[in-house]
Parts: structure tokens; sequence; C-alpha cells
DNA sequence: ATAAGAAAATGACTTTTGGCACTATGGCAA
DNA sequence: TTGCCATAGTGCCAAAAGTCATTTTCTTAT
């Protein structure tokens, strides 16, 4: 007997599911959330044997109630289904700590064997729909070679709390051309704040 | 023959290094600069040994120098010499990269023996002036152990690249009250802003 | 019951970030 | 020459970050 959170706002999405139980008997929904921070308050207190989330979702998306789920000590195996198939989404789910991830115009039959795989321990990524692993690492390594030496310099920088004025001064430019590397560098490592960035940059060695 | 490098603001102590030449003919001053910039530009044409170099040095200072010489790939031992027997200096110069750490009122003896060491791949903190490699762990230990929960959990959303409003709806915070644990723990981990704070608990491994 | 203390919140304030549009300069190749 | 890069810089703007003093709320321990 298998033990599933489902945490979806959809509820067609979530019904889905549980109409995958009556083809799969071995399947039991313990819990229905409609966004990640229900889910969150209501997983402490059952045991599930694996979580499968959205990602888009109102108050706290897949990615992040991931996130927090993993930085609370719980390993449960998590399923990520999605509706864009968005290779910067696997890569943050991947990074996130999720243990599968897929489309979800994906047949019930495939849904019932992820479930199934994933909640057994394995990692599963719809190769059909997604980046393989390599294609992630591969984009890293892109990533990682289009940042140049004076992009990699100022991510050190700001990684030792130099702020642009100070960076400026040390690499001898403007503090408005500091900006306008932090913006580039932003865009090249697809990072939302020079925080993000620099932890990325220290994650994928660069610095 | 012992090649030197020093990079010193105090004409003095560029002096009393120059000085010791005399107590050990083993010894070969072969740059001097007044700070780090200068430093930087003069060292690579040259063979040299170790690099002796001040913390407090205008335009560019001991550590920002020494993170950006190891930046471009330079692994000259560095001995970094201060007037303050500060614990902070200390482990910021470490994890910079210095190979020893000597205060400046150290006998000349001690600094000959320190710069044969050191220049000969040895690692030296002086154990009478400065706190112990122990010390330093425990420091961080203890750093570690103040980390509460909530400031822990405030670090990797941090870390995710979320802004202190989704962090605050993240965690059922107000978001003055994440500007707030944001300050204690910059005070805490002695960071200058969230980016730094966040490098440093990814090498504390407490996020 | 209440005093002491932590955790959480507020509001006011300054500095820093990041985005954007646009300009200037110096190669370098068609 | 001309056009096209990449690198630098400027100015303006709104948003976010960080500091500080003060207040509220909720536990505890006495």
């Amino acid at each position: 007997m298998i033990n599933i959170a489902i945490i979806d706002d959809q509820p067609i999405v979530r019904q889905g599911i549980v109409e995958l139980i009556h083809i799969n008997d071995n399947f039991n929904v313990v819990l229905q959330a409609s966004n990640g921070e229900e889910g969150l308050n209501k997983i402490a207190d059952q045991a599930i044997d694996i979580i499968i989330t959205d990602i888009q979702m109102p108050v706290l998306n897949g990615i992040a109630f991931l996130t927090q789920l993993r930085a609370s000590g719980n390993n449960t195996p998590v399923l990520v289904l999605t509706t864009f198939d968005d290779n910067e989404l696997l890569v943050e789910a991947i990074k996130a700590g999720c243990n599968g991830f897929l489309l979800k115009d994906i047949t019930l039959e495939k849904l019932n064997n992820a479930i199934q795989a994933v909640a057994s321990g394995s990692y599963l990524i719809e190769p059909q729909t997604s980046p393989s692993v390599e294609d992630v690492n591969k984009q890293s390594i892109t990533l990682t070679e289009s940042i140049t030496d004076t992009e990699k310099q100022i991510l050190r920088l700001a990684a030792a709390g130099f702020n642009n004025k100070e960076i400026a001064s040390c690499i001898h430019l403007a503090d408005g051309t500091i900006k306008n590397y932090v913006s580039k560098i932003l865009e090249k490592t697809h990072s939302r704040d020079r925080t993000q960035a620099v932890v990325k940059a220290i994650q994928w060695g660069i610095i």
C-alpha cells in the first residue's frame, strides 16, 4: 500500500490522481492540499510514502514547498508535476530535492508507474518531455563557460560581502557598470538577485 | 634563496623585513608594493617564493588582495602580517587562503622562522598571539549552534533568491520581522549583507 | 499573579539594488 | 570605410534591503 499526498490547486488534477487509485488498488490518497503551505501544515502528522505536487500554485509554489520540506528534514519522495515543459523549472526542482519530474499531459499508465518508482526510492524524469540529466549538466557547463572573467570577479567580491561601489573601486570600474554586470549575471544564471547568483556560482564551482 | 614580495603601506615595516635579509642571506626581496592593487600588478612577472602582506592597507586591503590573488589561480604562499590581534581577521585570512598569520609585534627571529616555514609550504599561525585553529573551528561551531532554526530557514530561502516579502509569506511572519531576523543573522555571522551571510552559512554547512 | 524574556511586529528612515534606455569607445572583420 | 561586436559608462527610477527605536504578544519561572 502506497500512501499518497497530493498538493495541487486544481481540483481536477487532484481528482485525476484519485481516479488513478481505481486502476491500482495499491494506492491510497491520505492527504490533499491546494497549495504548498496547506501541504506543509498537514504533512507532519501523516505516514506518507510519496508527495505529488504541482509547481504553479498560489500562496506557496511547488519549488518553495519542496525547499521548505527538505529544509525541515523531511525526505519523503516528492514527484513534481507541471504543466509547462520548462528546463529551468526542472533544474530548480532537482536542486530543491525532488525525486521525480513529470509533465501533466502524461498518460495515467505512466503516472502509475512513476508513482510506484518514486515511492520506492527511484529518481525519475520523463525523457520524452524533459531534458536529460546530461542536458541539465550541459546547460550548467554552457552557462559556466559563458560567465566572463570580469563577471566571476564580481561574483567573488559580492560573495565576500562587498557592495557595488566597493566592487567598482576594486576592479576600477564605475559603480553603475557593476550594476550592469550584475544584471547580466542575473540573466545568465537565471537568478533573482545577487545572493542566489552567488550561491549558484559556488554550487557550479565557478567561483 | 627565498624570493620575497612585501606588500605593506608602511615603509617602516617593509624596511624591517628588508632588514631581516641581513640576518638571513638566504632571503631576497624581489618586490615591494604599498597596497594590494600595486602588488597584484607587479606580481605577475616575477618568480616569488613567498608574499608577505599587511591587512590594513589603502586601495586594496590584504584580505581582498589575497582573495583576488587566489582567484587568479596564484598559489604562492602568503604570510599575513597584522597589527591587530583580531579573531575575525584571522578567520577571514584563512578563508581567503593565507598560509601564515602573524602579529607585527613578533620578534625578527620568529619572523625569520615563519618566512622559511611558510615559503617551504607549511601553514603557520602564531599560537601565543592568535587563537588556534581549534579555536577558529570552535568559533564556527558556536556560531553555528547559535543560529536558530528560523534563522536557518531564512538563510535557505534567501539562498534560493527569495526576497523579504516572499520569505515572510513562506514562514508566516511580517516582512519587517524578516528584516529584523536578517539583521540578527548579519550580526551573528559578522556579515555585511545577506549574500555574504548565505555564503558563510553554506561554507559552514549550516544550510 | 506578575515580572522577566523571548519572539514578532511596526514605522520611519537611509542606503543599496536592479532594471532600463541610451551613449561612448575601441577593436575587428566584411 | 562601414558596420558590428564587446566593454564601459550615465541617469533615472522603483523596489528591496538594512538600521533603529519602540511596542505588542506570548511564554515561562518565581
